[in-house]
DNA sequence: TTTATTTGCGCAAACGTTTGCTTAAATTAA
DNA sequence: TTAATTTAAGCAAACGTTTGCGCAAATAAA
């Protein structure tokens, strides 16, 4: 059994009190000699502190938990690794959980991983919450944020403009010279899908263009989907210029376009949405609207800490990253 | 202030020892009259356990936590899928630490982490531990597996053949005809670079043949280590098959050869050791040796059930999981 | 000197559970 | 009917910390 507290006390002949003390560094409250003896003592009997016990008390950790929906995002990590820096940067740690989205049951059981012990915040990556887990998650009264997914309601979150990703990608097209634009693999029915679909269709209006049914091909921003979304419009399609919902969709999009014997950007140019290393390892390089993901997981990171630090609701809860444009290999003028 | 388990007992006029064992299923020690009572009352107060005081009591608790370091793997990811997934069935939860395997200091804030509350055990994802961090780790008590990396001492992990890896690869190129075969951006330095080496000049000598000082172009398994390899090889190699040490790097090696000017599979052939969905993304998708790295985090788990039950050291604690040969389209007979 | 202040440390309560032991009531066996 | 057993529930200790409060000794101010 782990050496505890009370076993350093007994060792250096000083009270519990003490040694919790000098090994919290409440400094003021002993001698640098008794410090000493305490942390040599610590060393000794390879003391760890526990933490159960410290939460249990203090009501608080320096925790802070990401719950990811298991479904296979490849910026999923970036995010992680932003929210790693900053929590690191200012002495939290980070736990996270893996999610099925897809089972409510799965999502409870993860929420409640974290929520039941005293994380200082929950951050919840590109995760839909069903309306139980939801409540659940308000009642708990951690703070929390969504990353990478908005909300019409007043929910808390940090992601990118998705109207305006739709927007440039589409413009980035027409200024081009494109004006037969489609749009692959996008889903209407979430917040995400439907604002991309808005900047879409402002783009092309703010052209003059009226978009034929046809040009939006619906999907879930998947391989496949891209693939798909390629077979639909077909090899005679008239279409110059392809917006994909996501960096494998338009790998999906560009390897179905190079089966039907269409070449990227010669026949066809695509633009793609994300911006991971993705875009830089298929050939040509895929020109892309980019998210800030790090970005996204330093902000996370920051509006816990204001909510625990202000107590209070943030009037300004909901936030958005930076996009900016990569031009790649993918995207030529026609 | 959340409910506690007292304020259940007081108003359903109860002890506090009921409630807890009402809510933790301790049958036959209540009416289910009173079962009835207490979990209306828990629901309507909406009670929520803290984990904290009951770790605190038990000393034990039903998480198992995966440390994983936080550089780019693309095969974390089904890892944690199959650690989830076993680990789940099983009543467990899963919580995720990343860590910087660059600096100790980080390394060891995250083993801290999970070290400090009483965790079922830790499983350990490629990461390489210092010295120290060892250490802390075998004087924590808590069982641990290292997975997807293996050790010549007695650290209990699972992982794949890696000298069955650099075999197969090898001897599937030979198969095909191939003589002159290099190997590309792989380390000398630790276990599994070094087996996988060991198998490759294997395979060679079966078949006599005397590889090249040159055919070897060691790197850190990166896509860019890949390019660099190609390019060492250059333009006018003789090489006419390369296995490579990763997905992305045999990915860097085929955009580099492609820039080179050559055509894979034509004028060389690749084989790719891990066999992760981004073989598949590519044109041609690459022939793999495929790592089952979900049934890696499924023995893990099954490995930290065992040792708690057990509570004995395991006679047999380095295990190795299948590994098979997936035929794309980089290869072909020459 | 006397009085006030600071310093270093100990006491003990509190955090929210679990669980071994006890007890009273209810049931069964004799 | 009495004795033995079972059932349902309560009591209280324990888990390992933190921290407000108290107190003596040392130091500073008067």
């Amino acid at each position: 059994m782990s050496a505890t507290i009370k076993d350093i006390a007994r060792k250096v002949g000083v009270a519990p009190s003490t040694v919790s003390r000098v090994l919290s560094n409440k400094s003021k409250y002993y001698t640098s000699e008794t410090a000493e003896k305490v942390k040599e003592a610590a060393r000794e009997l390879g003391y760890k502190k526990n933490q159960a016990a410290v939460e249990l008390v203090k009501k608080q950790s320096n925790v802070i938990a990401a719950v990811v929906s298991s479904v296979k995002t490849n910026f999923a990590g970036q995010i992680i690794d932003g929210i790693q820096a900053e929590a690191s940067k200012n002495g939290y740690n980070l736990i996270v959980v893996y999610s099925n989205s897809a089972s409510a049951e799965e999502q409870k059981k993860a929420l409640l991983t974290v929520i039941e012990r005293p994380v200082m915040g929950i951050l919840l990556l590109s995760i839909a919450l069903s309306d139980d887990n939801m409540d659940l998650l308000k009642e708990s009264d951690i703070p929390y944020c969504f990353l990478s997914m908005g909300f019409e309601d007043d929910r808390p979150y940090v992601s990118s403009d998705d109207e305006k990703i739709g927007y440039e990608a589409t413009k980035f097209l027409i200024d081009r010279g494109h004006r037969k634009i489609g749009l692959a693999a996008i889903d209407g029915f979430p917040y995400t899908g439907r604002l991309r679909l808005a900047g879409y269709k402002k783009a092309l209006s703010e052209a003059n263009i009226i978009p034929d049914d046809s040009w939006v091909q619906s999907g879930d921003y998947s391989y496949s989907a891209g693939e798909a979304a390629m077979k639909a419009y077909g090899k005679g399609t008239d279409l110059t210029g392809i917006v994909a919902a996501s960096d494998l969709a338009a790998i999906g999009v560009l390897n179905q376009a190079r089966n039907l014997g269409l070449s990227v950007p010669d026949d066809l140019s695509i633009v793609s949405i994300d911006g991971t290393e993705m875009c830089q390892i298929v050939q040509p390089q895929l020109t892309s609207v980019s998210q800030d993901f790090y970005e996204m997981g330093v902000v996370g990171v920051q509006r816990i800490e204001e909510s625990v630090l202000n107590k209070k609701k943030l009037s300004n809860n909901q936030q958005l990253v930076a996009i900016y444009i990569d031009e790649r290999d993918s995207t030529k003028l026609v």
